[in-house]
DNA sequence: CTGAAAGCGCTTACAG
DNA sequence: CTGAAAGCGCTTACAG
């Protein structure tokens, strides 16, 4: 667009055309306040007129401070970091920061070394590292490190590091709080393993809702996998036992659909016999377009990369974990 | 870990131990071949004995190369531009290069101008477009900047950018030859809507394959959406029409998953009756363990981002579409 | 092959 | 409030 590319304007052009010395130039457009208002005015009019851009690399230089941020994606091979990390990027750069991302191996053990000093000699201004949801903690970095460390969607061994995840408690508290809200009080719950943080959490949720409604909950709670398998199966034995249950609360939408599958092919009506909530808003991640059929909890996992960044750049001084509030997306699984 | 940090190591102190000047030791680090081997020998062991770290920041600014390449994420908010931009990501921090990742939003029209400004003060040594696939042409945006621009998954409307695209062609010649190949002749085509551009490519390799192999297709290609909505319906007229087919090319693997469940309700055994394939390797997306279920075609979108900043850092003298092999995944849904 | 010197374009004490 | 000067730590012609 614009013709050729001859010699960029510098600060030292913007000083002269305003007749002030380069420092002081300097200080009116950093916005320091020991500058008179009409110096100020005469500068920030030179470096207008001129399109003046300063030299970030200079800047950069110049302060030490390189506007880069490290982000070290733990494990982040799962589909479900992928949001926190583009909601990390992207709020990087709607910031202004770079990010300088380092894929998981660089967290091996014996490879941190080289991630710390290849980041150190970048005088990166701060450090992400975003793990694979709360299923198991990371070993904390935090010491590694000379500038400051924030955890995206991992705890860590060290109650103060600060860490952003998904409230999976309020989650199951949503989802449950949801069918009771309908009225329906016989509710059954099906999700993974037990030894997942997540999916106790979310149990936990639910039989706080369950108890503070005065309910019972239908059967036990149903531990498998995260599939549509599970779901299927599980729904099974279910209705088997208690042919009664008016909702099920799903450990995600992958299990829901399970679920739904067959009360389907049963001929089996949702929400009017059976109203179902899941968790992950997975339609919402795959569709664009197009009705939604479950009812699910978002977690708003983009949120919480986009928070890590924001704690991480203001310097904020939270320690431990922090949770992010999820939200009900109602679909067709649920009714009146 | 390391205790305290008094200052860091500089190239002068590496030089002051190598007993040569400064400018002997910056070639001797540089690679410059204008230098003796002893001589080089005793600066790179001063280097390594004072765990010497050149600072990244003051390279950049004497060399003018920042080691940053900007991305623009154009309409980056489908899943699957997921992949490519996170393929992009680690790809440059893997050859030492932070991202400046733009959201859509600065591409407009009257935007753009702005991410140019900033891209330039940072000196920026490429840029990267990611777009949402190949159903619509991006806007040329290579001339607006000054540094070189490559295209990942997105069309451009100038034939001579550099554009990273997916093989649509060839999954359609993969997918059909798959079928082909296990005895399979009798093959029908359920994909997405006309207009789409890769539906139409996947349907050109489909009936190529099908030309060659001296077959005709079952029936009309039924165009829809990518839902698996769409597959249960059309799978449902297929059979009516054509009760003796024995094999489908499905446009993507929800609907393969919507076919998938209508012959499951029916008591159509799949593969023994009808095999199927897809198109996304979805599966592969979503589960980490887990058996998969169906066949499908992986079009390898996070190689696609990969391979886009090799050519953009590597500066290859490309111009025009690359497209990126698909390979075969195979699961349950197609047998011997 | 090696070194002295200028320079990259800012920021930041320090003096006035 | 303003300015002269040093300095950030490298790279890179240019001389030797």
């Amino acid at each position: 667009m614009t013709s050729g590319s001859p010699r960029p304007v510098t600060l030292s052009d913007v000083a002269a055309v305003a007749g002030v010395s380069l420092s002081t130039a300097s200080k009116a457009l950093n916005g320091s306040t020991r500058i008179s208002a009409t110096t100020r005015a005469r500068i920030e009019d030179a470096a207008r007129r001129l399109d003046f851009r300063p030299n970030a690399l200079a800047q950069s230089f110049a302060s030490g401070r390189s506007h880069t941020v490290g982000v070290l994606a733990h494990r982040a091979t799962s589909t479900f970091s992928h949001p926190v990390l583009i909601g990390a990027v992207l709020r990087l750069g709607a910031r202004e920061r770079a990010a300088l991302v380092y894929d998981g191996d660089r967290l091996d053990r014996n490879r941190v070394g080289e991630s710390v000093r290849q980041l150190s000699a970048r005088r990166i201004d701060g450090v992400l590292i975003v793990g694979d949801g709360h299923e198991q903690r990371t070993r904390s970095l935090t010491a590694d490190f000379h500038a400051p460390v924030v955890y995206a969607y991992t705890a860590t061994d060290d109650p103060d590091d600060l860490c952003f995840l998904p409230d999976n408690l309020d989650a199951g508290v949503l989802a449950t709080r949801h069918l009771v809200g309908l009225g329906r009080t016989r509710i059954a719950h099906i999700t993974a393993m037990y030894e997942s943080i997540a999916v106790r959490r979310r149990e936990t949720g639910f039989q706080q809702v369950l108890a503070s409604s005065g309910l019972t909950q239908v059967g036990p709670t149903r531990h498998g996998s995260w599939t549509e398998e599970w779901g299927a199966r599980a729904i099974g034995d279910l209705l088997a036992e208690h042919p009664d249950v008016e909702a099920i609360f799903c450990g995600n939408d992958h299990i829901a659909f399970g679920v739904l599958g067959v009360l389907e092919r049963r001929g089996i009506r949702v929400p009017d016999d059976i109203a179902l909530v899941g968790v992950d808003n997975w339609e919402g991640v795959i569709l664009d377009q197009g009705t939604r059929r479950l009812t699910s909890i978002d977690l708003h996992l983009s949120e919480i990369g986009g928070r890590s960044v924001d704690a991480l750049l203001d310097g904020v001084m939270l320690t431990g974990p922090q949770y992010q509030a999820p939200s009900v997306v109602v679909g067709a699984t649920t009714g009146c």
